[in-house]
RNA sequence: CGGGAUGUAGCUCAACUGGUAGAGUACCUGCUUUGGGAGCAGGUGGUUGCACGUUCAAAUCGUGUCAUCCCGACCA
């Protein structure tokens, strides 16, 4: 084989432990000053003076700071992804991530790896693009609707973009697996999703196309799922405390993954799309489209019924008012049309007026692939008056009664005939459970200051934005698509599986979120695009020559640095360092030079401290070992 | 898919009742300045989202369309 030339193998490029990357040995790397081409001089603004493979300067830094956030960001963590220069919008829900960004989605990454191999998972790659006889095979082809991109190859093969990788990994398990003593084992990887999102939002909150750690585990039985979902859930715990962020943990929808149990990870904020319920004194939380709730009753002796007008008075808010009676006392339907079978259904949810209702509880209680707004013309083929229906007198369809129906006595209900109410409707009495649901359900949603199922505190409302989820799917996946294996028993068995998916871009964008102030980003230690910032101020050579020096011993031990070489006014670097937010900044200038020290500046807080430049390496040593 | 709003320079925004494009910032050149987004001078950069229409004349008026954002709906 030819010897390449310049190139001695026997000595290869050392690869930096901590960031992974290959580094270029010092005495080889080029490094050279060079001088302005028109004067001769150092020129006032030279973006080549020093070039040095091993260390980033801001000078040849891609991507520059924005003194204001384009006027579409709304988010905290969108205005200064994008004033840092991180990310910028190439369309609705498509994002440039620029290579700070880069970087520090490349440290999540390499924590999120630490943690998926302490767990025993093996890292590995599915194809974004699928043919769809997979996803047929699951029934979601069918079931989810044009957030799936489909499309034809040249051949005229229907295919789509994988939103997620149940189907794909199933498949190849499904190929390999044959003996029980193969299991457990759980595959996970990095990979595109395309989701088609009606509405996009939030820079790298809410996106179409993203990066996701998704896992997939598989096992013998529901036990081993147990056991093996508890230690992926301890292992999201310490993900997101290492980002810096102390995750709140609900229950969760288990929505169109099927399974019964479900997590979700949350870091709280009041600009998530998410309502979540907890109940600080027993612990319970849950996601208010699932979260159960007592409900407290109106006792009282039944009344006789007896109809009042209530001209063009249909809302609750009218009715309350023209009667004098609280919203409490009322009792409401609402209706929709339930996708369930090949034809719609009406489904009318007969609930209190102080309650709403929790559509994702309908449709898990009827199974219904999809839930919509009925029309009126529907609402009368069902016996109904639009406006004024009630519960007495329905003729057709799906009637389901919340269990605060019941327990509440002498309810102001609709007359069934416009402008028309009745009072004192009581359930058992007036109309009761019929078809499909003999008995009153769950379909009310949880809010603020309900009382928690046992019935002795109440409840709080928080908002989130979900950074991760764990599934138990259970055998939906691999008994669609013939995931099996023989066990000791000799029968034939589907794998029991689970699943646990983050967002690699919604968590960065949920660290920033999460810690900043007025002037920039707050990176937490572990996630930062770098792990110092070197700032040389003034433009003597010197200086610039003692941070050159400083950064080559730094990134010796390992730490890799930024270092701010520009021929920028201190204010405007003291202005960028804040944005980037890396959490050691090291300045060096005249008089911090005389006295053979740097300034050492946390960006978390603190006072600036002076330091011999002998002191730095072992300081930093210590800041990062905490 | 409903409701609202907006599209003018890389970013933030002006331009009256129609008269032919402007500022700040950013960027480039030079000089001065150098500890919290400097000053002066000169300069680059726009088919005013797109199409059609009205008009002698359209960033401006009308119709359509596309895009973007916000509130809902939706969201493994």
């Amino acid at each position: 084989m030819a010897e390449t030339p310049g190139v001695d193998l026997s000595d290869p490029i050392p690869i930096c432990p901590q960031t992974a990357r290959s580094r270029v040995r010092w005495e080889d790397s080029l490094w050279t000053t060079c001088p302005s081409p028109t004067t001769g001089s150092f020129p006032n603004r030279c973006s080549a003076t020093y070039i040095c493979p091993t260390m980033q300067l801001v000078s040849k830094l891609f991507g520059r700071t924005l003194r204001e956030a384009p006027n579409d960001a709304e988010m905290d963590c969108h205005i200064w992804l994008s004033r840092g220069g991180l990310i910028r919008r190439l369309a609705s829900g498509l994002y440039a991530v620029q290579p700070l960004g880069q970087r520090a989605i490349r440290k999540i990454e390499a924590l999120i790896r630490q943690e998926m191999e302490a767990i025993d998972g093996q890292e590995m790659s599915l194809p974004l693009v699928q043919p769809s006889e997979l996803w047929e095979k699951s029934g979601r082809y069918q079931l989810i609707g044009s957030e799936l991109v489909r499309f034809k190859d040249r051949s005229q093969h229907p295919m789509v973009l994988a939103m997620t990788h149940e189907e794909a990994v199933t498949q190849v398990a499904s190929e390999e697996l044959s003996s029980h003593r193969q299991l457990p084992f759980m595959l996970w990887q990095f990979q595109l999703k395309f989701r088609d999102e009606p509405r996009a939002r939030g820079g790298l909150i809410r996106v179409r196309e993203f990066t996701m750690k998704d896992a997939y585990s598989f096992h013998k039985d529901q036990d081993c799922l147990d056991e093996y979902y508890q230690r992926a859930y301890d292992a999201y715990v310490r993900i997101f405390r290492r980002c810096g962020i102390e995750p709140v943990i609900v229950q969760s929808d288990t929505g169109i993954m099927g399974g019964k149990v479900a997590h979700e990870f949350m870091l709280q904020s009041p600009m998530g799309e998410d309502n979540l319920i907890l109940c600080p004194e027993t612990g319970y939380s849950a996601n208010a489209e699932i979260a159960v709730f007592a409900r407290e009753g109106i006792p009282g002796e039944a009344l006789p019924t007896e109809s009042v007008p209530t001209p063009s008075k249909s809302s609750i808010e009218d009715v309350t008012k023209l009667l004098g009676i609280e919203a409490k006392n009322t009792l409401k339907m609402v209706m929709y049309g339930a996708e369930i079978g090949p034809k719609p259904e009406f489904v009318a949810v007969a609930i209190r007026g102080d309650l709403d209702v929790s559509e994702t509880k309908v449709k898990n209680a009827l199974k219904a692939r999809v839930l919509f707004a009925a029309t009126d013309d529907m609402i009368r083929e069902a016996g109904l008056v639009p406006g004024y229906a009630s519960p007495v007198g329905m003729k057709s369809g799906i009637l389901m009664v919340d269990l605060s129906v019941p327990v509440s006595a002498n309810l102001v209900a609709g007359g069934n005939e416009a402008g028309m109410h009745v009072r004192n409707v009581n359930f058992g009495r007036d109309f009761t459970c019929t078809g499909r649901f003999t008995e009153p359900v769950d379909v009310a949603q949880a809010a603020e200051g309900l009382l928690e199922i046992g019935g002795t505190h109440r409840l709080k409302a928080v908002r989130g934005i979900e950074i991760g989820n764990i599934f138990k799917l259970g055998t939906k996946f691999s008994e669609a698509l013939g995931c099996t294996f023989q066990a000791d028993d000799k029968s034939i068995k589907p794998a029991v599986m689970g699943c646990y998916g983050i967002g690699v871009g919604r968590l960065l964008a949920s660290v920033v979120e999460n810690s900043h102030d007025k002037d920039g980003i707050i990176w937490p230690k572990e996630i930062a695009p770098f792990q110092v910032h070197i700032v040389a101020l003034g433009r003597e050579p010197e200086i610039l020559e003692d941070c050159v020096a400083l950064a080559k011993e730094l990134e010796s031990a390992g730490f890799d640095c930024l270092l701010d070489d520009r021929d920028e006014r201190p204010g405007v670097k003291f202005k960028d360092s804040d944005l980037w937010g890396i959490p050691v900044r090291l300045a060096l200038g005249g008089k911090s030079r005389e006295q053979g020290c740097f300034e050492w500046k946390l960006r978390s807080g603190g006072a600036m401290e002076l330091f011999p430049k002998g002191e730095i390496l072992d300081r930093l040593k210590a800041f990062y070992q905490d």
